[in-house]
DNA sequence: TTGAGTGCTGAACAAACGTTTAGTATTGTT
DNA sequence: AACAATACTAAACGTTTGTTCAGCACTCAA
């Protein structure tokens, strides 16, 4: 009595063909232990079929990178451009509960999703970078939007926005192992995944600083 | 007619013992390519010494590791624990200018030290965890500090405020390559450096967006 | 039945790696 | 001067790595 998301995904990856099962492993351990990590005979072990098969469908070890990067992009795709590109036009209180949504119906593939994104991020190959512009890229459009409608105060820096918007962004993705060491938890578990956006949005809304004055002082 | 910091440093790392130099040789290559993407060839070839020699004084490369980490923490000591510590205390102008000092007097070893840590951070060892914990810690201080004088809004979240505290801090350290496409140069010229604490200090102050009302509207 | 194509195996190979070792040069002590 | 300890070199060693290759099992069309 499995949910059958679970179930189809177990069969999904028992049943597969040795290269699919090589491309879904490869993409797991890449994730884990990064690409320089992990050994072709990691892969072939984890994916029960002999060495010599990988070379035999992807070429090479790099060969099945680019494999891996470009299923990669495809759930980037998915994930991003889906559901969470425009948040920004939304009321407050819709805006919560459409990435509580959102959250929820990722949620089984996304602490995968995110380490493999974290290893890209982290490698710093030119497809890492082209990855990070993209997502820069998405950012700063939200920002864009954002100033375009004269939300945002004219005395902020506006070179570096985007960048904090992007640590505030990919902090937890990146830090999550040490976050997992603090908290005994990861931060993708779903509600601390809510909880983090919730604060996130806080901070960018007004600061955490009291203001006393302006709230009793005046009268 | 060299400015006599630079002099003293090129001195002192052409006059080193080989000892020395392979350590400060392995600190800056491992702060570039990672531990598991330097050889121990590539650090005797930059030191000018015979691969031997690094097993003679250190043991082993997971030996010179921990002489390079150990190495690590007497700077981050020196550059932490110095002057950084409390600025949360001081008033925001005295802030902003003792910060902008504190740049300015650790600029020469300052993106070598960021290099380095970066790595530290995104290796993934034990030791690498131990210093996020402490790094974490500090920031934790500080907001407790603040908090205690009462100075943060009760309602922000206290679970995550340190991490987004961290993810700040650490955003340029961790995506500094990035920035370096985006902007051209990197983060950590004494400039863009002090502009993004700015930028990063009026976004926890204030929050980014527009208070028309309260400005216009009351009268 | 034949033959070509595909999925796949496991042994073997060359390169790169960290480490060891035998030996030389240098320094310091008595 | 003589000896010992230290600094250092260069070749060699064993292991691990990505890759290659000859061959096996199976499918499917002719």
């Amino acid at each position: 009595m499995k949910r059958p998301t679970q179930k189809a995904k177990l069969e999904l990856v028992e049943s597969q063909s040795g290269k699919d099962r090589i491309l879904a492993c490869a993409m797991a351990l890449f994730g884990e232990r990064g690409f320089d990590g992990v050994t072709t005979r990691d892969i072939a072990a984890k994916a029960d079929v002999s060495v010599g098969l990988i070379n035999h469908h992807f070429g090479s070890k790099e060969g099945l990178r680019q494999a891996a990067d470009e299923y990669f992009i495809t759930q980037f795709e998915r994930f991003y451009e889906g559901e969470a590109g425009h948040v920004e036009d939304q009321a407050p209180g819709d805006m919560v509960r459409s990435v509580d949504q959102w959250v929820a119906s990722i949620a089984d593939e996304w602490p995968a999703f995110c380490r493999y994104f974290r290893r890209a991020l982290l490698e710093e190959t030119p497809w890492g970078a082209a990855l990070f512009k993209r997502y820069f890229d998405l950012v700063r459009g939200s920002i864009d939007r954002l100033d375009a409608q004269g939300k945002i105060r004219p005395e902020v820096d506006r070179l570096w926005l985007p960048f904090l918007f992007m640590f505030l962004e990919t902090g937890t993705l990146l830090m999550d192992p040490y976050i997992k060491q603090i908290l005994g938890r990861s931060g993708f578990e779903a509600d601390l995944w809510g909880r983090r956006y919730r604060a996130y949005g806080d901070l960018i809304a007004q600061g955490i600083f009291q203001r006393g004055p302006i709230k009793e002082g005046i009268r």
